[in-house]
DNA sequence: CCCTTCCTCAAAGGATTATTTGAATAGTGG
DNA sequence: CCACTATTCAAATAATCCTTTGAGGAAGGG
């Protein structure tokens, strides 16, 4: 009981999950996921990796214990290994932006400037949505849409929506949402509307959050 | 706005704090300063590893963002950077626990037999101390009690336990604690208190825990 | 002011890790 | 049962990581 190399054996266990987040792709990867489960294909376009290179990750993810697979028929459909995975990565998040200097010009850099851009909590839009004088829209990819989406919003991706215009009612407002705070679909699906002089606002976080907060969720395509 | 290389390097900002946890010795100093600060000699002898190489782990672990320093005379004490962090270090054994087959038979290497080990609840525990018909005693190093303990609690460092048992009530039940689900301290102390004849408990985690619940926390030596 | 103690740094090795390429495999659908 | 397609595997290279050794600071005590 508690010799040297049986706790190193068990601690370097625990390092294992995290060396399963430990790279860049992967991290995508897990973002990508926690909005519902998706097949290596598609996942290496997401993340600008070849098809070997993506399975590798994903394998790599699997032998963490961060990820599950599932076949239906020529494809292998890989999804969170559970909501604790999803809670680690939105951990992992929380300790990034708050004690890694350079992550905020990051994600400036990729988000571009965010200060004219207004956001709505979660709960404000909860509440919105309950008294009806709100549009939702969800600006993923279908795909993510029908995985699970916040109750009652509608799917138009980002690049339907320029044509899709005239179907969002005039007078509402509009609050598009995404994958995540690190995620600029919704960002740009606001910018778009501004300058067509409508008011928008963009979720503060995105669906992930959204669930797990325990607020009003569906899933499947809409009629 | 939303370029793959600014993606890219946004994931790798997240990717580097997992780093940071991606290897066992730096997960066992991220237990031990769950507990409360520490100075490098000491983690050192704590993870079973030279200064130099402690000291490069550190480093590490700092620059991903997971600690910080202070400097007392001669010594430099390292802390978690928050107890965002200490959530964090939560999150990966969860997951671990959960998703990784072969965590349960490092873990039983390393702890032993826990199948005799009467255990108790954290909120079991705190409605006896209010009932006050138990003695609580804390088996870490005396530095981690006095960086913080449970509140009533007394310091009896597992090596003194045996020379001290005179000093317990006869009567009343022990609860012993430690660091955390995957300490022996507390199974040690337990196994020698059941050997006396006494009836023991241990708490089932650690100290962290206990404070991650609100429940009263103490700091400071014991008079 | 020098010495001691504690910690960090630099260099070097051996061991992993990430990515690409091209070949192999394993289910499925016909 | 054959052929197809999505995915995985194997090999190879370049890059990164871990550990040890020994030297180099930085504070504080004498």
């Amino acid at each position: 009981m508690g010799d040297r190399a049986a706790k190193d054996a068990l601690f370097d266990g625990f390092a294992e999950v995290a060396k399963g987040l430990g790279n860049g792709r992967r991290t995508e990867i897990i973002d990508v996921l926690a909005q519902g489960e998706r097949h290596v294909d598609d996942l290496a376009a997401e993340i600008g990796q070849s098809v070997a290179n993506t399975s590798f990750h994903l394998r790599t993810l699997a032998t963490a214990g961060l990820v599950d697979t599932r076949r239906q028929g020529t494809r292998i459909y890989y999804r969170l290994a559970s909501s604790r995975v999803a809670d680690l990565w939105s951990a992992l998040r929380d300790v990034s932006t708050a004690h890694l200097d350079n992550i905020d010009q990051l994600a400036r850099a990729y988000l571009g400037d965010r200060s004219q851009l207004d956001e709505i909590t979660r709960d404000e839009l909860a509440q919105r949505l309950a008294d009806g004088d709100v549009v939702i829209i969800d600006v993923r990819p279908r795909a993510e849409y029908e995985a699970g989406h916040i109750g009652g919003a509608q799917s138009i991706p980002l690049g339907q929506l320029a044509r899709n215009l005239r179907h969002l009612p005039d007078k509402v407002e509009v609050v598009a949402y995404c994958r995540g705070p690190y995620c600029v679909f919704a960002d740009d699906a606001v910018r778009l509307l501004h300058r067509q002089g409508r008011r928008a606002r963009r979720l503060q976080d995105g669906f992930p959050e959204w669930r797990h907060a325990g607020l009003p969720t569906e899933t499947g395509a809409a009629q």
